[in-house]
DNA sequence: ACTTTGACTTCGG
DNA sequence: TCCGAAGCCAAAG
């Protein structure tokens, strides 16, 4: 699965009212370190669950006017702040780790 | 093939 | 808590 539509696809997987990070979407999508693609994957896509994406803590980092709109979505769906930061205690989403129960034989 | 570009992250001071 | 430097990775130009 090509790096970019794993990360979207990840992203996609964020519930309602919850919130992940750059970094931890890269890992979840199996390229740890790759934070930087999620940006860029955030960016070419449309119609992605996008503010539920922060960045490193719970930070925002939209400047501008993205920045108040990011976090009025959220506040809309229910997630509290604590100062410029989201309350990641209580709001950040966990991805599943491993769930290995699939596994098929590839052929070459 | 090389350089630039990011809504990043982590570590020190 | 804030700032800068260094590390990070893939897509675009």
């Amino acid at each position: 699965m090509p790096l970019q539509s794993s990360i979207i696809a990840t992203i996609r997987r964020i519930p309602r009212g919850k919130v992940s990070t750059y970094g931890a979407v890269a890992r979840a999508s199996g390229y740890p370190g790759a934070a930087r693609q999620v940006v860029a994957a955030l960016r070419k896509s449309v119609n992605l669950p996008w503010q539920r994406v922060l960045g490193a803590g719970g930070a925002i980092k939209l400047r501008g006017e993205s920045g108040f709109e990011q976090r009025f979505r959220l506040e809309a769906e229910g997630v509290t702040f604590r100062g410029r930061k989201v309350d990641m205690k209580a709001h950040e989403y966990k991805f599943p780790k491993k769930s290995r129960a699939l596994k098929k034989k590839a052929r070459t």
